[in-house]
DNA sequence: TTGGAGTGTCAACAAAGCTGACGTATTGTG
DNA sequence: CACAATACGTCAGCTTTGTTGACACTCCAA
């Protein structure tokens, strides 16, 4: 069984097979962004928005900082789509309780509302692919993108997971 | 066995599941063009260079309004990129043999050699992503990632398999 | 010969990333 | 208390990569 599951990984990790699999990362991930991407480019925003949203819904009352990490992209850039997100009021900043240096964010009701609409419409992609795959594919595909991530975003991956139960 | 097969996918599919894979596939994206990016940023080249030289790779001869369809970008963007790597000699626009309108697009020597320096780079993370995952789970993977596609990007993909045997 | 497809290019613009520098609260520490 | 460090916001300028719109050229096919 060791032998022959060792033989069975030489075999499958062929740099051809290994091609195929970056191809369907690229045409997977096109359909990933394709469908919030249409709802966001009928108002002002972009994809960078679409990702504060759903972050910020997803930790609501997360700093600056840990977006920032989060995100992976410089503070100024956050800043330009946040403050459009508060300027329109989709996005509320408060002043931290703790330590008031830190500003906790919030969606407000409208950025509720739309991050609904862009999630919902992600996520029928979404089911609709594990539907069609099953639940092992599921599972596998799982794996495999866990174990792609860098070390310190999959940190930061599991640590939303607990979060959320 | 339907029936406690129904319940789980049922069970499988919450919103929850689907968040936990969206941000997944965010995370590992981030992994997925991490290597090749920080060689790409030691040139004055960017990832729609690498994206142009991967597929010209892949399929030699290619015309630009294949690549166009490939790559989903408007002729302008594309004719940016193609402009700099022939300009810079890793590519070769050739007039069309039966149709000379089109333009058959080859790499060079130099061409080939970035190619593998960025795709090596690419393929070593997905090589060990693949080992640790094991080859049930990227069997699952790929057919995620298959069904998360476009059907029109996923016809490309499909033609792109068959054509490197 | 004429319409349309394939290609290249100019101009102008936008989204979203970057660096560098600076200012202002606020907090923690010596 | 004084001062360094942290968290945040912002100004300015630049880059990459995408977009429209317009126009010209070549060439194929009807």
């Amino acid at each position: 069984m060791p032998d022959s599951h060792s033989g069975e990984s030489l075999l499958f990790l062929t740099d051809e097979q290994l091609r195929q699999g970056i191809e369907a990362v690229f045409f997977a991930y096109q359909g990933f962004t394709a469908d919030p991407d249409r709802i966001l480019a009928t108002m002002a925003y972009g994809r960078a928005h679409h990702r504060a949203i759903h972050f910020i819904n997803r930790a609501p009352g997360t700093t600056v900082t840990n977006l920032l990490a989060i995100l992976g992209v410089t503070k100024q850039s956050l800043n330009r789509v946040l403050r459009t997100l508060i300027e329109d009021g989709l996005v509320e900043s408060r002043v931290g309780a703790s330590d008031r240096r830190e500003r906790n964010l919030y969606l407000t009701e409208a950025g509720l509302a739309l991050e609904n609409r862009l999630s919902d419409a992600q996520r029928t992609r979404m089911r609709a692919a594990y539907r069609d795959a099953g639940p092992e594919a599921v599972a596998g595909f799982r794996r495999v993108l866990e174990a792609m991530m860098d070390p310190e975003m999959r940190r930061r991956y599991a640590s939303l997971r607990e979060s959320s139960q």
